[in-house]
RNA sequence: CGCGGGGUGGAGCAGUCUGGUAGCUCGUCAGGCUCAUAACCUGAAGGUCGGCGGUUCAAAUCCGUCCCCCGCAACCA
């Protein structure tokens, strides 16, 4: 069996600064990524920046800096980002490092030596702020100036040489390709969109630009320069140090398991990206998934709503784990999902701080009054411990399964209907009243014990830094982390001192106002 | 006929592909427990699943039609 997963995030157009969108494509990749790694996966965890085009060159000017210097200041942002999310990603691109420069030309020559490329002259309305061509029914005219019809930007006509990449012959493999594999798109909503748009036509596409310089050349064409696209998506395999396609990076990682987006750019991943690497006689990746937005209340996030939240303030103030379970909770996986401060502190209070953390204390504290302070070493287990426990053996290939198909709504779920149970069970058990059977007092002790390792592992890939803090109650270390040992309901050594802790997550006072 | 998403108890959502007594979290009310972060457990109230029509023994789920909301005009995931 494959052990190894390669997932990638998209590389940020760091134009701004990062938002909450970013923040959010890169903790699911996180969460993939800390899941795999705990079921003995050798995964490769890729993220970075895109930082060629006009839109660049044009913000650099602006400013009046060397459009290098930008680019690393802004990457420089996302790269700090990924460290305040605790990222475990295990390299980061840029596209103007030197070793995705030479991997995009490769690419752009193994397309023309294949005929995928020819060189004809484009004439149309350009928008720099879209990168897009619209024909002439596409434009309309306010207030004496040309826009885009669809996007509002103005837009310039352009008449200039191009190359441009035969897109239309790849429709039919193209539609083959979703056909005979479908789960290439996911979720289904989003192949349908896609299917729909290559069946209504797919034309030829312009690969090269003369109007700007800020991108990487053409080879042996220095007028022209590669269409962003085509540059930005190829991050994917020249982080594999592709054309080597005999170094390991490349034979363990690629095609991909799942390139992780935002549903704005399926078409170029769910589209051109495979066209290019069936052209390039290269494997498609193995899925890409189409995530929803994060909405503030019901709308966008816009400045002149005022309703923006930015992550790096909302982890100022709540913390990092709190959103990126809020993230992962409360947003249905491929659906949009709202994010306000209201519900990120009701997620905090319930499912954090009573639910989990108190579970935690409560049974560390009754093992400090009542078994002295260790794990218990006499036990017996009767049926209703068993049941509760053997719910996470029985579940563990459904779990390994529903996160193959990034059904993370039912990880979650699983792992607060656990949290109930566990609270349930332990009232029910009222190992309180068992003071003179202390074996059966152990047992209830040593159960819930079980089930609170078990839980923190299971949150690992959502709370890293909470989970690692419950799991010091046993001296559990990150590297220790095994999600097969959830089978093992006597993994915790018996009469081995527990460590008390501190509270895991302080609720949030309300305001009564 | 532009494209896409959505309308399910007070709030936020699952369920719709593969029809079969409407489910979860939060909130509200009542009770229990006392080991714990005034936490936890139990019970209750609350929905004609946007409207209308159709298929069916049976529709939130399939078909048709209509109404309404949201995004595609950005800080682009």
């Amino acid at each position: 069996m494959d052990k190894n997963f390669y997932i990638t995030t998209p590389i940020y157009y760091p134009s701004a600064k990062p938002h909450m969108g970013h923040a959010y494509s890169s903790i699911i990749a996180d969460f993939f990524s800390r899941f795999k790694r705990i079921d003995g996966f050798n995964v490769n965890f890729l993220t970075g920046t895109d930082e060629h085009g006009l839109k660049i060159q044009k913000a650099a000017e602006q400013k009046n800096v060397d459009t290098l210097k930008f680019c690393d200041d802004i990457s420089k942002t996302f790269r700090d980002l990924s460290k305040i999310l605790n990222l475990t990603n295990t390299d980061f691109i840029r596209t103007t490092e030197q070793r995705h420069k030479s991997s995009v030309q490769y690419l752009w020559k193994e397309l023309e030596k294949n005929g995928e490329i020819y060189l004809s002259k484009y004439s149309g309305w350009y928008s720099v702020s879209d990168e897009a061509f619209y024909s002439n029914d596409e434009v309309e005219e306010i207030n004496g100036k040309k826009q885009a019809i669809i996007s509002k930007s103005s837009v310039e006509w352009m008449d200039e040489e191009s190359y441009f990449f035969r897109l239309s012959k790849w429709e039919k493999p193209l539609l083959d390709y979703y056909n005979n594999n479908p789960n290439f798109i996911s979720p289904p909503s989003r192949k349908n969109e896609v299917i729909s748009f290559v069946k209504s036509g797919l034309k030829d596409l312009s690969i090269s630009r003369k109007s700007f310089s800020w991108g990487i050349q053409v080879p042996n064409d220095k007028d022209h320069v590669i269409y962003v696209w085509l540059d930005a998506l190829a991050n994917y395999i020249s982080a594999l140090n592709y054309p080597d396609t005999n170094n390991d990076l490349f034979k363990n990682f690629w095609p991909a398991s799942v390139h992780l987006i935002g549903k704005d750019i399926l078409r170029f991943h769910a589209v051109y990206w495979p066209a290019f690497l069936l052209a390039a006689k290269i494997k498609l990746p193995k899925k890409i998934y189409g995530h929803g937005w994060i909405l503030s209340g019901d709308e966008k996030m816009s400045k002149s709503k005022g309703n923006i939240l930015d992550p790096i303030e909302i982890i100022n103030k709540y913390g990092l784990d709190p959103l990126r379970y809020y993230l992962i909770k409360e947003v249905s996986f491929g659906n949009d999902g709202n994010i306000s401060q209201e519900r990120l502190e009701d997620c905090i209070n319930s499912d954090l701080a009573n639910n989990f953390g108190n579970l935690c204390q409560r049974v560390v504290a009754f093992a400090q009054k009542n078994c002295g302070g260790k794990v218990p070493n006499e036990i017996d287990f009767k049926k209703e411990d068993l049941k509760i426990l053997d719910k996470f053996k029985s579940n563990l290939n459904t779990i390994r399964e529903k996160i193959d198909n990034q059904d993370i709504n039912y990880y979650i779920d699983f792992i607060v209907n656990s949290l109930f149970e566990t609270n349930k069970y332990f009232n029910d058990q009222e190992p309180w009243k068992k003071k003179n059977d202390i074996i059966r007092l152990n047992t209830i002790v040593y159960t819930t014990l079980e089930i609170v390792r078990k839980i923190s592992y299971l949150l690992y890939p959502i709370i890293p830094q909470s989970s690692l803090k419950a799991l010091m109650i046993f001296d559990i270390k990150e590297s220790e982390l095994k999600f097969s040992t959830l089978e093992n309901h006597n993994y915790l050594k018996k009469n081995s001192d527990l460590n008390k802790i501190d509270i895991l997550f302080k609720k949030i006072e309300k305001n009564n106002d």
